[in-house]
DNA sequence: GTCTATAATACGATAGAC
DNA sequence: GTCTATCGTATTATAGAC
């Protein structure tokens, strides 16, 4: 791997640990193994690599999803393998942590992606709940618009339940929690 | 209001906005407007100074959600009180923004009484759909620490939603669809 | 209690040699 | 492409006068 896809990386989990206030180019240097002059001949600074480094977590996140989503199965549990899909739970979402930051919200070439991508998963999710009601899985009357927010919801806080209690326990309570709620007439 | 009281309520103010990462003792005097030698005569340092803004914080999220969980009125009602009460979507929560920061989460002072506000919050949820299903407002087979983690769950999610999207709507959609799964049925 | 001065370290970047 | 040197500013305090 060169040294320009080492800082990617090495931004990734950067970011995704201590956000981007709190990376500083030295620590992404290091954790790359690449030195300050060689850093700064890739990328013109810190914002330019945090924006690579969220493009590459944004594809990755959708691509990861977009298995799950479109996978064979009722819409039930095409949400369901969403839901339950492994998760460093404890790590929390790489792009939901973003959301958090002063300076990510502040500009918008790097507030622009993280954006992007939670509309797109409120989409994809209300296209399957919508297939789900066509299909009688779920009740007619059911704004899968707010369902689909809803869900994306209790993923990220979830996330923010586990960081607090320091246990990957909340979260998977919190999932038993909607699916339960979800779950179509057949299976209560 | 002293220079001690100012500095706690400017410490709270920079923590919601920039985290503790984020947040310089400097920036937190400018604030407050007292001194450097001010600053540290009432607190040893930033730490300690974060301890005081996060107790007075988790003690006023406590003051007012107890007051809407503890109404009068049913369970329901009383839940989607304090899904629907008045809060500042886009600034997010005070110490659900802590548990994205490394050093909150490293420092088990500082980690402790975000860990139990949320614990608490999840217990009396917990408690007051417990009320509801022996009401018949709920269904019996409902796992009442589920359901608690999962409303737990969709506030918090739904205010990395709204920062994401630069609007409170997602939040209020994750809301709506929330309160859609649990409605009674006599509401449906 | 509050002020100003001082200090060691880190941050984020630039310059120029190789 | 990568290296080392340098730079101006910010951070997080400490010291001692008032």
């Amino acid at each position: 791997m060169d040294a320009r896809e080492r800082l990617i990386t090495s931004t990734q989990a950067l970011l995704w640990e201590r956000g981007y206030v709190g990376t500083s180019p030295k620590a992404i240097q290091q954790r790359a193994g690449v030195g300050q002059g060689s850093m700064y001949h890739h990328f013109s600074g810190k914002s330019e690599l945090a924006l690579a480094a969220i493009h590459r977590c944004a594809d990755q996140i959708r691509a990861y999803t977009e298995q799950r989503l479109s996978a064979p199965g009722t819409a039930f549990a095409r949400i369901e393998a969403f839901l339950l899909q492994e998760r460093q739970v404890l790590q929390g979402c790489q792009l939901g942590r973003l959301t958090a930051d002063p300076e990510i919200v502040a500009n918008p070439d790097l507030h622009r992606p993280v954006d992007a991508t939670f509309v797109w998963l409120r989409q994809r999710l209300a296209e399957v709940l919508d297939e789900g009601v066509a299909n009688g899985e779920f009740a007619v009357g059911l704004d899968v618009n707010d369902i689909a927010a809803t869900i994306a919801g209790v993923v990220q806080g979830g996330y923010v339940l586990a960081k607090a209690a320091g246990s990957d326990e909340p979260y998977y309570s919190a999932i038993r929690g909607i699916l339960a709620l979800l779950a179509p007439p057949t299976r209560q």
